[in-house]
DNA sequence: GCCGGCCGATTGTCCAGGACAAAATACCAG
DNA sequence: CTGGTATTTTGTCCTGGACAATCGGCCGGC
């Protein structure tokens, strides 16, 4: 429609975009959207390590440096690889580097049970690799005709998300990759719950999904709608970060039985931990909270009054106990 | 599986649960994440206009009342509506609670061009408010089926976007209602998108969508993809919120001619403005950016080297330019 | 009368530097 | 080794000040 804006600046040669590119400075709030670290953690790392060394621009504020913005995105990602700051920053330069190429996650060493690898995963990685989304496309929607949906989800892709995540971690894909990604198994996954009979009127239990504020990963609550709708049950989603009063009031609008929350990793144990706590405080004791996801928290301190359902497999059984209760305050 | 977790603390009566409710304080993370103010903004307020007035916990940092969280809430939402904090802070608790249930916008009144409004819309509010999220899901269904995909994004969901985020700001839709109504949304556009046939392989042009961090609104992403896919180009959809650094990267990986930006006017007008200018000066000059969306800033300060799409129906019409242009640095 | 630029008031973000809770690790006894 | 306690590390919170960006109103010219 409007064409003028698109005359203006045309950069002839390609290395002279390059080189004002690497002029170009970052605020601290452009560093922070970018890495994902606080703008406190960014400044109390610059005066604990000595590291980063913004300079100033004309009004005092911090003016990072492109290289210095990705050598933080770096550590972010060996940080949520279980390194600790202080170690990474003693390092040398080139120490770091050979360590995000491909060295293997500091402590906690990822334990992969591999017992249970139904289905060979490094054809998918590699589509993923090789950036062709139709085909990453055409093979799930395979794999969902070959497998089915329950298999498809317990069996290719919960640890799909799994290699995915460590191959992240790893360095070995880029964020933009792990977007792609998700978003081609988020239209698999809608095709698949798209093609389960809807239930009678009145289903129940009746669920109500969704994800607390900082939590953007929704594939997990998509895999997880699937399971619950192919035990008959009646889902309502509100897509990932709702806030915690208004997973109150939707689950009175929508009389649900069950709130299921997912967590990925991202939050903060005390963050999951207290916001499930509070959430459980503010429902009804009829309300049962579930929840699951690859957060290692939820296995290690229990919250009084929420069910942690660790493995897919266990949603199954678990409706069935609510439905053998008696469909109401059906709790021991 | 685990079911020892639902054994513990159970309330028994309702008014003890509610009761214990309005004790539980608030941190100020808490209160960030719930209200969408920022840590700095909520200290700021508190110094200047004596409101919020916290309670400090045992170590001294502040704790919120519900009460007052709920009325951040409604201070955060009339911000939003265009209302300044001055003129709130100054007026009664009752005044402010008339404003919030049914007020107009303050100044900027929304200019509702009635003009082409093709289709009716208050069946559509009538079932968000309501709650019926499967006749929502069954109301789209039918309205893409009569209207076919192209009159179905342009003459119902564009308006029927405004009007929601419309109700919004007027205080007549909860958060919850809003995430609910775009989960129903994004599945029927997801549906209507695996309808309409795949193109050859490496049609052209090729698209790149998502937004920037910070934007988490992505359903005109998906009312632009089908747009794109009709006029039969290659898309790849990032999602929401990928960092500027990734989408360059992406670009270059999935080869794009165009990267499409979308714009909600939750990100502040120098966030947008400088973010295209970064964007731009990165990618290489043959590759396009585009920008649409409701946020304001887009049709007031043009950026060099950005096409704005202001009307979805200019999406055809930039395409065949692109196309006639001979596809490759097509730039006037 | 209406659009566009200027100016003062408002408002959110940034800064410094200190403090300390929470988490991770090291240590030590059984 | 195992489980609990001390110690270090690390991110978040604090205060109070400063100021850029934005908004609203004012004025003057087309």
């Amino acid at each position: 429609m409007n064409m003028r804006d698109l005359t203006g600046s045309q950069s002839s040669a390609a290395g002279e975009a390059r080189r004002a590119d690497a002029e170009r400075l970052w605020s601290i709030a452009a560093v922070e959207r970018e890495t994902g670290l606080s703008k406190d953690t960014l400044r109390v790392w610059e005066r604990r390590y000595g590291f980063p060394t913004p300079s100033r621009d004309a009004f005092g504020e911090r003016a990072y440096p492109l290289q210095q913005v990705e050598r933080l995105r770096v550590l972010k990602r060996l940080l949520d690889a279980g390194w600790r700051p202080g170690r990474l920053m003693k390092m040398s330069a080139e120490e770091v580097e050979a360590l995000a190429q491909g060295g293997p996650a500091s402590t906690a060493d990822t334990v992969t049970p591999a017992a249970v690898q139904a289905e060979p995963l490094e054809p998918f990685m590699d589509l993923i690799r090789r950036h062709d989304s139709a085909g990453l496309h055409r093979e799930l929607g395979r794999m969902l005709s070959r497998l089915g949906t329950f298999r498809f989800v317990t069996d290719l892709l919960a640890p799909l998300n799994v290699a995915v995540g460590e191959a992240w971690m790893r360095g070995r894909l880029e964020v933009f990759e792990e977007h792609a990604y998700t978003e081609e198994v988020q239209v698999v996954m809608r095709q698949a719950i798209s093609q389960i009979p809807v239930p009678q009127t009145a289903a129940r239990p009746s669920v109500l999904l969704s994800t607390f504020p900082g939590e953007p990963h929704g594939l997990g609550l998509l895999m997880v709608e699937a399971l619950f709708r192919l035990e008959g049950c009646a889902c309502v989603s509100l897509g990932v970060q709702t806030p915690l009063l208004d997973i109150v009031r939707a689950s009175q609008a929508h009389q649900a039985d069950i709130v299921a929350l997912g967590f990925s990793g991202i939050l903060g144990a005390q963050q999951v931990l207290e916001g499930l706590a509070d959430l459980r405080a503010r429902l009804p004791s009829a309300v049962e909270v579930w929840a699951g996801g690859s957060a290692s928290v939820l296995a290690r301190k229990p919250v009084p009054g929420v069910l942690v359902v660790q493995d897919l497999r266990g949603i199954a059984t678990e409706v069935r106990r609510w439905r053998d209760a008696g469909e109401s305050d059906g709790l021991a």
